[in-house]
DNA sequence: TTGAAAGCGCTAACAT
DNA sequence: ATGTTAGCGCTTTCAA
């Protein structure tokens, strides 16, 4: 394990002082000759030279890396926007650091912490927590947060950034498109309803039902006290018993997102049920629900679309202003065959 | 925007040198007055200090982040390897950085110069490619890379540590699990064969066919240039379109992962065939497997055990030394719905 | 028990 | 065109 070359010893062995080669370094080669310029470059390949990035942002260089903190990278769909997000932004030449919360607060907050301590400068946020508190320090000192999947609140800090699909708009849509198949006894099956998007969507849900003149049946809501995401399928088995125990059954169900569908979907074969018995729509559109049989109808996110608008944020200036820029995306219901049967 | 507080702002303002609230934050508490650990502590307190791991790092303090770099996030298999060593690491109180390489050498390669630019000094590195060379440096410099789903190889540089699943046996047990249903026309359905484990997988399967006295044949192997991860299901597809367009076709079909198996399912699915014309089986044992109609067989990899392994790697101080450690897991075959059917 | 000073690798005034 | 110097925030002798 020979050692690691610092500036100096690039320095000495071209024969010139420390600023020249630093000055190479940040593409000021107009200052020095170009046989200068030549010894040195020989110099740092002999002793294969990188700068020292920890050095350069203890000087305040920017970390180049951006943090995407998400809560269950088990589930597919958190993993399919990783994917997306790094494709647009390895196209504009930057990293990232993708760190799993597992819907902890207190790993979130150790991720926040550990990112800034690493002088990243930038935060894509899917958070599990209705506040924002205790992102303000962080923000204090500079530290940029873009939420994601989390419409914004009032109690937000200022400068937050926001990019988020519609999920009211998407649960309803869901919902309205079993009622528009005859279905009364629509079902919402969700773990722990605790973050912001998964709010919305159950308020989507109701407010279809409303609309529609359905009443609400709490019945019909088994919820879980966790949140489920890899583990979804044994909270989703628990409510489908539930839901089979009913005197009267649901006849189609709005699960809070893929996961929970494809699960209920398995806990409802083994139930001796299929599709042609319940209705079940998915939310989010990870590949798999295109996948599998009978293939899951679901509301799709655009991931692009949002993918671009979070590297549009993140590349501009204007956000260190107080302004909250929130951008919210239309999402779009793919009918596929687990709603294909249209009822009485 | 309020600037951060620095080991000096603390100093003066509990009117005490930097040095003394050094020795506090070391916990080197003894060599001072708990009247003046208590003004210290105050003084943090009232600043919200939180002392520069960057400043740290230059005067050699290690990161205590492992990188972890990996093929495709947007593949479930290795989001939940992810996950499951997140859960390992982080009862041992460390952080991850998972990195997509999305199999481009040069994205690994930036990620391991950014992770080291950052300071981190351990990797887990499940990387597409079969020479390591473009390490060499990287290990020069002290970091400490430990190998995932990749067998050693002879030409790796010392001192690299290996975690793998035994591929070759799982795919041969794949293989025979087949074959002992009755099965002879079997098919092998794969991305491009690049990786050190597919190599294996493959192995495997042409020695199970070997040992069974049936002869290998091309046609049953209709690989694509593209490797897959999440656009497995194109490539799934392009294969069994082959495969069923051969005059004599395969009965069953062993696929490199599950991502392939599950997309080459629904794409027999499509063409108006079931489990109980062709037999699936897939690897890696992802979650979708149990949970898909008819549930695929598949080989499971003991990702927990792994964790562990890769941890106490991790951990252990002798992996400075040259030896070079390789830890080869058994597989399991985990029999499912999609080889349900014996023939003749 | 506390403080002063040097230095980690790099950059940017400011000399020369 | 090149070098000298001070300093980023922290730790660690060493001195008081």
């Amino acid at each position: 394990m020979r050692a690691i070359a610092t500036i100096k010893d690039v320095a000495r062995a071209a024969g010139v002082s420390p600023s020249t080669v630093s000055n190479l370094l940040n593409s000021r080669d107009h200052l020095m000759q170009p046989e200068t310029r030549q010894r040195v470059l020989l110099a740092m390949e002999a002793l294969s030279y990188r700068p020292s990035r920890v050095a350069r942002q203890l000087r305040g260089a920017p970390n180049p890396v951006l943090g995407l903190i998400v809560p269950s990278v088990a589930n597919p769909f958190w993993g399919s926007w990783a994917a997306q997000l790094e494709t647009v932004l390895h196209a504009h030449g930057r990293h990232v650091y993708l760190c799993n919360s597992d819907r902890d607060p207190e790993r979130e907050r150790a991720y926040v912490e550990q990112l800034r301590a690493d002088g990243v400068e930038q935060i894509v946020l899917s958070t599990s927590l209705p506040s924002l508190d205790h992102l303000g320090p962080a923000m204090d000192a500079g530290m940029r947060i873009i939420a994601f999947d989390r419409e914004p609140q009032d109690t937000d800090p200022p400068g937050l950034l926001s990019v988020s699909v519609d999920n009211e708009a998407g649960a309803h849509a869901a919902t309205q498109h079993l009622v528009d198949r005859g279905h009364r006894r629509i079902a919402f099956v969700s773990g722990a309803i605790r973050t912001v998007s998964r709010r919305r969507r159950l308020a989507g849900y109701r407010r279809a039902l409303a609309e529609n003149g359905i009443p609400f049946d709490d019945a019909l809501v088994p919820l879980s006290p966790e949140l489920g995401d890899a583990d979804s399928g044994p909270l989703a088995r628990q409510a489908v018993h539930a839901l089979l125990g009913l005197d009267h059954r649901p006849t189609a169900l709005v699960a809070v997102n893929d996961m929970f569908a494809l699960s209920a979907s398995a806990a409802l074969r083994d139930a001796g049920r299929d599709a042609a018995d319940i209705a079940v729509v998915g939310f989010d559109d990870i590949p798999f629900s295109a996948l599998v049989s009978p293939a899951l109808t679901t509301v799709r996110q655009p991931l692009r679309e949002m993918a671009e608008a979070v590297v549009a944020l993140a590349a501009d200036g204007t956000a260190g202003t107080d302004a909250r820029t929130s951008l919210l995306f239309a999402p779009t219901l793919v009918e596929r065959e687990s709603t294909a049967r249209r009822i009485s």
